[in-house]
DNA sequence: TTGAAAGCGCTAACAT
DNA sequence: ATGTTAGCGCTTTCAA
């Protein structure tokens, strides 16, 4: 066995300090049960219990408080999720702040995605978290309602399914889609084209966004043109859960877009900041610059668009608040020393949109 | 509070089936204490565990056990890691294959990075943890020898500093410099460029790169001229640890370059994936062409490397398997059910290098 | 073959 | 002001 420093107990505090557990459990939790500690004692309880390093058993206190202090986060096990891009991170991040302000833990929960209800149901089954955060998921995790069975005390962040009793964080991609297209407009662009999804199983998310382009386009008087819409129609093909599908969906798109001519946009706007991406470094290899002969634009700001050569003008969620926001709503609805009532109703917060604008778009000269 | 189904115990089991405690126990644990359980009893119990959902509570069987089947995981709270890069979500991943082989759970501990020492170090006065794996630490974490005076269950991955009784899974980064001067000689280059880092404080991995390659130049029989390296010396001052600092090193670096004129190298190895990027970039902006007028390769092989354009040839480390190796090593000399005794020497692990020829490298018509 | 009970370390109600 | 103790849910030894 590997060499642990045997930890001190409350017995071992005890004994140093010449006293009953009971008191040092009341001075080493500031007061809780017995308060009425003398000055004294008090003093040279701490001292021994620092002396000593004493901090609580983890799995003692939680079996007494009926509370583990920790949630748990799950991400779906897409390719391209949890590959990276900052964009779990970031929201892990949210997470963590109010886990710190809390003393909460963080558990990651089937990272590697077999078997994924029975984990997040196990989870909460065994004890061991007290809420979960749900990264990303929609209705293809059919097993979310059963879940809630278990527990409640789940909030979803950039949830895109239909179940109505779940707490949700929410982007509004309507927002964002429009904050997109005013930029570009007010960068003198009128003939914008759209890169949507080719995916065969369409997330709701990428769909409100591509409705929201069609409407958005009408509201602000842009060219409104069947043959600006790069999607699965065009694509000739759905693309398979397992395909890199924004790289295949926005590498074609720039194909299309290519073979336009005269009729080209003069400036693209992506469902994704992947696809926007694949649009222009296939532009690139064929000789199109951007932003000079096309401005191109995506939609979540990941970490990769400053990387990109030019760095790529997006609109970007405040995952950070939206993982605070989820994070500390599970909190309180679990904490013993805060003992919120849940109100029985389920939450949904719509976060808006930011535009960072970057090198990837440019006026139109016209 | 919020709506959680009162789990089941022991006792409602042992209600349901007319049983004690002690044979539910010995039924759901198949056969550890008591394994004299009649076929009749057995099948009782397991119906009636079944039906109920019955699963241990987690803090009950650690505080029994001694053992919480957890491992936590440190990243620093560097800039540039955490942000994505699929670096350390690839070693999570190794990690967590091991964590479901042997039912352990992942913490994350300190993400954010405030008072890393006292989180790691709490962790496990609390018993919270019984092993950690330390992501690309090195002696600027000044608490690792603290830490392990706490307990020595602790394995580092990409380590990079110097205590020498610290558990570690390495990257050879000689092995990845030649494999990458190799790949480029073999594609006609004589003349290759370094970049190396301009942090303030360099790491040990960036210092063991930088002379394998001055090693490698000389074995090769590459072109040895000291205007081909690229370091703080001719970036003319170093870069503070808030900075960006390979996007920073890599401008410099390619407008450094660009400046050589006739002298300029044909290929450059970059000592990472971020700094060759910003280079390539740069040399995009001033119309230096990749791999045209010059070839470009990174080390790591992040994620990144696959979406830029064009795509950047790289090394990479076998990080899935460094994670693996580390947490079976902390898995194994903590699970009550193994009881491996910790030989107390410590351990390290050197894994070799890939090369990842991608787009940005090729051959040189002299 | 089954059950009773100790004990893991802690909190808090209650006794002194 | 301080101490005693029940009990959280589990495993395992020992008794029946």
């Amino acid at each position: 066995m590997v060499r642990t420093r045997n930890r001190p107990t409350l017995k071992d505090v005890a004994k140093l300090s010449n006293c009953s557990i009971a008191v040092v459990s009341t001075v080493v939790n500031n007061a809780k049960g017995n308060t009425l500690v003398s000055d004294e004692m008090r003093q040279r309880v701490s001292e021994a219990a620092r002396e000593l390093g004493y901090r609580a058993h983890f799995a003692s206190r939680t079996l007494k408080e009926k509370c583990s202090r920790t949630l748990g986060v799950y991400f779906p096990p897409l390719p391209w999720a949890g590959a990276g891009y900052g964009y779990e991170g970031a929201m892990i991040r949210g997470v963590e702040k109010a886990c710190r302000e809390f003393n909460y833990d963080l558990l990651l929960v089937n990272m590697a995605g077999d078997n994924d209800a029975q984990s997040c149901m196990d989870k909460f089954a065994e004890s061991r978290i007290d809420g979960l955060v749900l990264m990303n998921v929609d209705d293809q995790h059919d097993w979310v309602p059963k879940l809630l069975e278990i527990s409640s005390n789940v909030v979803a962040v950039d949830y895109s399914g239909k179940v109505d009793h779940l707490n949700a964080m929410l982007f509004d991609n309507a927002a964002a889609v429009r904050l997109g297209l005013e930029h570009l407009q007010s960068l003198g662009h009128q003939r914008i084209g759209f890169i949507s999804s080719c995916k065969k199983h369409i997330h709701q998310d990428t769909f409100e966004r591509k409705l929201a382009f069609f409407d958005s386009v009408k509201a602000m008087g842009l060219d409104d043109d069947e043959a600006l819409i790069f999607d699965s129609k065009k694509m000739g093909r759905s693309i398979e859960p397992e395909e890199d599908c924004c790289t295949i969906e926005g590498t074609k798109a720039g194909a299309y877009f290519a073979s336009l001519g005269d009729k080209r946009p003069t400036a693209i706007l992506a469902y994704n900041d992947l696809s926007a991406i694949a649009c222009m470094n296939h532009f690139m290899s064929v000789g199109i610059q951007t932003p000079r002969d096309v401005s191109i634009m995506g939609i979540d700001d990941i970490e990769l668009c400053q990387r990109v050569y030019p760095t790529l003008t997006s609109v970007s969620h405040p995952l950070p608040e939206m993982g605070y926001t989820a994070a500390s709503f599970l909190i309180k609805h679990s904490a013993p020393e805060l003992r919120e009532k849940h109100s029985g109703k389920t939450i949904r917060k719509v976060f808006g949109p930011t535009l960072m604008a970057r090198q990837s778009t440019a006026n139109w000269e016209k």
